[in-house]
DNA sequence: TATTATCACTTTACTACTCAAGTGATAATA
DNA sequence: TATTATCACTTGAGTAGTAAAGTGATAATA
């Protein structure tokens, strides 16, 4: 059964890599009282409020029951507000938001950095990204295969 | 705000490639009645059996609690057995165990590998496995910086 | 011998996601 | 006007993870 692809192995490293970064990035934004997946979701409201849930829910590639859980949970913390426009809800960040993406963004912009930085070279992290982006946008348009 | 750089960037795309390729990689074993998490957990019994609950935990980067849950799931499915040695509880794959395993992994590995193959040249795969390699091996070293 | 420490695992309460069924308002049609 | 469809969002049941407290057996010490 021993027969291990090197797709098989960059699969398996990624995924170790990113549940083993995300604990990290976790454990670094206690000091901002934010979870990763809050920080992400606040990061994209800033850069495209005011949209909808539905816009959201995409840009962070989670499905709309997710999202509507996850914004109770940051409108309850005061960090967002929702306004029902006709039958749509416009999310936007509230000041206490604005505030904790403020101090927190550059710290979490360098930690992430850091995992990166680290280890490779400029020419190097260009080229991961290059060639992570080509995968990525490969699966963001792949069908499973027939049974 | 906006200033990105390339860590960030990597990171990012990083994230969504596993979230994306995760569901998808869920959708795909519904086939054999299993998720992601339980084919890699099942993977790892496989190589290693018999092992016990803390040495797998370490193996899938998930928690002593965490292995437990999935254990007792798996083993009610009729995939795993766990027996009391001692203090410690060694765990093996049944019967249907090895069975499903023999039948999904040919397909789970040739489909994690579709992901790069479609795109990347074998020299592309071994330069970002390379990389990876380097930027996970890091990460398991990693402290947090002081506050 | 009685007490305490250690160890491997379990349990509780939580975040964060999934799918699928449910809700409630507007729009389209009979 | 009454019915049906659609749409954006919510809710219920489930998987998968976390941290931290709990359990129960063996080992070490007073």
């Amino acid at each position: 059964m021993r027969n291990n692809t090197i797709g098989s192995l960059i699969w398996l490293r990624l995924m170790r890599f990113t549940t083993q970064s995300n604990q990290l990035s976790n454990e670094f934004l206690k000091r901002f009282d934010l979870t990763t997946a809050q920080f992400d979701v606040l990061m994209q409201i800033s850069i495209y409020q005011p949209l909808t849930q539905s816009e959201l829910a995409e840009k962070v590639t989670v499905t709309q029951g997710g999202i509507s859980r996850m914004l109770v949970r940051l409108e309850k913390e005061g960090y967002i507000v929702r306004k029902q426009d006709w039958k749509t809800k416009t999310i936007s960040l509230t000041e206490k938001g604005e505030a904790v993406l403020e101090q927190a963004f550059p710290e979490q912009l360098a930690f992430q950095s850091s995992f990166f930085d680290e280890v490779l070279s400029e020419e190097e992290q260009k080229t991961l990204y290059s060639l992570m982006t080509r995968v990525h946008k490969n699966s963001q348009k792949k069908e499973l295969p027939p049974v």
